[in-house]
DNA sequence: CTTTACTATACAACTATACAACTTTTAATT
DNA sequence: AATTAAAAGTTGTATAGTTGTATAGTAAAG
């Protein structure tokens, strides 16, 4: 087989061994070709191949670049995961794991707001991007304030259409952390990731617009395959 | 007798006669046949025999290149490259083919003697004698113990003259393991040696005056060019 | 009639070199 | 600290030259 065709293979490997991560450069062609001991050319044709299956890309003066598959994940003042993912024309999917109602934390009660006495809706749903699972969130909701909420998610799916039900047209964020966590055995599970595989975790408030809040919520992101992009 | 064994042995004197010098290009086959005014085959023929001797070695694109005969590499307690070369007066150089900062793989976290969450630097180079790529050296060293390692031997090209800047005056060999690999085509063009040529490897560890282990390494010999001579 | 030596031609794979277009880094200057 | 200019580095492109391989053909020797 020829040499072209070897080095294309080896540095296939070392791309899905992520040796060169999505965004990142690869080593100038000059570098690899002294690398590999062939001529500049030579490593160009097999560039070329990674470049023909989508998986670099290069730019003149610049250098060779790791095309980045991660979802674009659009964070703004209105955060809509469904249409999030329309709109870069992918299949958006949510399932329930579980829900639960109890009396609120101190910590959930300052953030909606309420009084921490009253009991509070908790949902945690898997968010799929084209039938792969990739986000988790925990929703922490006011019980009192919609005592119909999960009857009508259940079927809705949808945190905007069960909100708009409820009489609820518009929400947005009051604000958002974003921080780094290592998916454990459970969640690496859930997210179809590996066991210490980081995460993206989101905590944010969402609130209409009379500026009361509506949800307090956590949301993980599977680091690998998700980019945050963060808007103003 | 025939043409090209004429032309064969005409060039073998011309090689033996230091026309043509060890490192140095042969002219090209088509300059060769005109000079000898018979067809290209016929000079590819005659070169074919010098080739099998291990005195000529072609590179696609590229030229056919003069080879020395059996060059004898000493491997004893304290295995020095360039000393070994310089020993048997020849000239001996290295080239560096890639760095990598990563962490440890288990055997090599085991055989450094390091926790396997260290990062190790990996080195590739490629040694040559009297311009003859014939050797290929990979190293994986402690990057914790040795953060400065590669910046001191880009300079130096030389693992005594780096380890002396960094205070280690001795090293030795902890062990050394010797085995039979057959080339590929990556491993063939940078060592000038055919496809499927036998590969001496060896397997080792240098360690310090306190049997701490340095660096955990394996080098490829081209069998073909180079006797490894064993000595206690 | 088959094999061997040699020629003729063509194309593929790879090298060598040079330069243009462009980006990034570095240094100097304001 | 910000701006600007120069230098160095990177990819894109073009051209010519080298070896590797395949196919076809001719002539001579066994």
């Amino acid at each position: 087989m020829s040499i072209y065709y070897q080095i294309y293979e080896s540095l296939k490997k070392d791309l899905s061994n992520n040796l060169y991560k999505p965004g990142e450069k690869l080593p100038s062609e000059k570098v690899l070709s002294k690398r590999f001991g062939v001529n500049r050319h030579t490593i160009r044709r097999s560039l070329q191949l990674l470049k023909n299956e989508g998986i670099l890309f290069s730019k003149r003066g610049s250098g060779i670049i790791v095309h980045d598959n991660r979802f674009k994940y659009k964070i703004g003042k209105r955060v809509r995961f469904s249409q999030n993912i329309l709109n870069e024309n992918y299949v958006p999917e949510t399932t329930i794991l579980r829900s639960e109602i109890r009396k609120a934390s101190k910590i959930e009660a300052k953030n909606l707001e309420i009084n921490s006495k009253h009991e509070i809706l908790l949902i945690e749903t898997i968010g799929k991007i084209n039938n792969v699972p990739s986000i988790k969130t925990k929703r922490v909701i006011s019980n009192k304030r919609f005592p119909d909420f999960f009857d009508i998610f259940q079927k809705q799916l949808s945190i905007t259409k069960t909100l708009k039900i409820l009489g609820v047209n518009d929400f947005f964020r009051k604000n958002t952390l974003v921080t780094a966590e290592q998916a454990d055995s459970i969640q690496a599970n859930l997210l179809h990731c590996k066991i210490n595989s980081p995460l993206l975790k989101t905590t944010y408030i969402n609130q209409d617009l009379n500026l009361i809040p509506i949800e307090y919520s956590q949301t993980w992101f599977v680091g690998e395959r998700i980019q945050l992009a963060l808007e103003n």
